[in-house]
DNA sequence: CCTTACGTTTACGTAAACGTCAAGGAAGGG
DNA sequence: CCCTTCCTTGACGTTTACGTAAACGTAAGG
């Protein structure tokens, strides 16, 4: 928790208000609004405070303006993905713990592969429920397209050819 | 909706009260109680009365007692695995339809379609989701695996080496 | 007959994950 | 100066998916 906010202050933040369109930042893009990623993940403002507020995000504060930079937008798509995913910020939470720890200590670490490989196990069993989930319904796929096929009806468009 | 409630006072309901754990049963076994049902899947009953409630299963009734045939067995493996999956109860409620349908119509059979492939978008994205963050769970198992050996650290227990 | 186990309905409670106002600050443009 | 745009902080509302408590029925076993 506390080496998340540890060096929120200790990055350079430009002092002029222009952030994120100039063309002379180096890399991609430096810093993001608020705006910019809900635009981009496709979430809420709401949303994206709910994560801070609930300690998922933690941005820098140009006065009273949240300024998200790489990392921030980083851990926010890992979590977009968690919750596809179908995990609970709770456990969103633990699993970024996992992606910035290079400060930690043998028992955390112990504590953190923990984690890690229980979520392994999370998702190798929903590797397989999907698998089959998808079998299933490219045959209910087939099957109901075929069925129309038959009695002469014309498709509307085509699924891609993957469940060969 | 309406061919789920069809049947169920045509099947052969025991006179005596005494189903599922009787040995000449021909099949597997033929009904359960709620409580078989809900050891099975590690279910409460509530959560499985609550199903019901939201329409995703009709059980026969003895008297006031739920009867559960291996359909609604089926179906409930499926609802615990669209669970798992993230899907919402009516999401799933659409989704058993796809199952039981025989007696559709054309109409219903596009729109069903329809629905079958806006799942199968889903899921294709939600694979390459939990394929992604597998492999990232993998590496970060394996770094922390190697910075505690590094340091001469007795190990725990060894995951299966399936991230070779 | 009493207990125990298992089941029932009704109804209110709750945790998570936001949505939805309300009310306002700060910056840039016309 | 005003307007618009983008952002802020509360704070209460909502939906989903059950939990939980009350009060009761039924059937087997001692």
């Amino acid at each position: 928790m506390d080496h998340l906010a540890g060096d929120i202050d200790a990055r350079g933040t430009e002092p002029d208000g222009f952030e994120g369109t100039r063309p002379d930042c180096r890399g991609p893009v430096a810093s993001f609004g608020i705006g910019e990623l809900a635009a981009e993940f496709g979430l809420t403002h709401r949303t994206i405070r709910h994560y801070e507020e609930e300690g998922l995000l933690a941005p820098a504060r140009s006065g009273t303006v949240r300024v998200y930079d790489h990392r921030d937008h980083a851990r926010l798509a890992l979590i977009c993905r968690g919750k596809r995913l179908g995990f609970s910020l709770a456990e969103i939470k633990e699993f970024l713990n996992l992606y910035d720890s290079d400060d930690a200590q043998v028992e955390q670490m112990r504590y953190m592969r923990g984690i890690a490989r229980r979520r392994i196990s999370a998702l190798e069993q929903q590797l397989a429920d999907v698998q089959q989930t998808l079998g299933e319904l490219y045959r209910i796929d087939t099957q109901i397209s075929e069925h129309l096929g038959r009695n002469g009806i014309t498709e509307t468009q085509d699924m891609e050819e993957k469940h060969s």
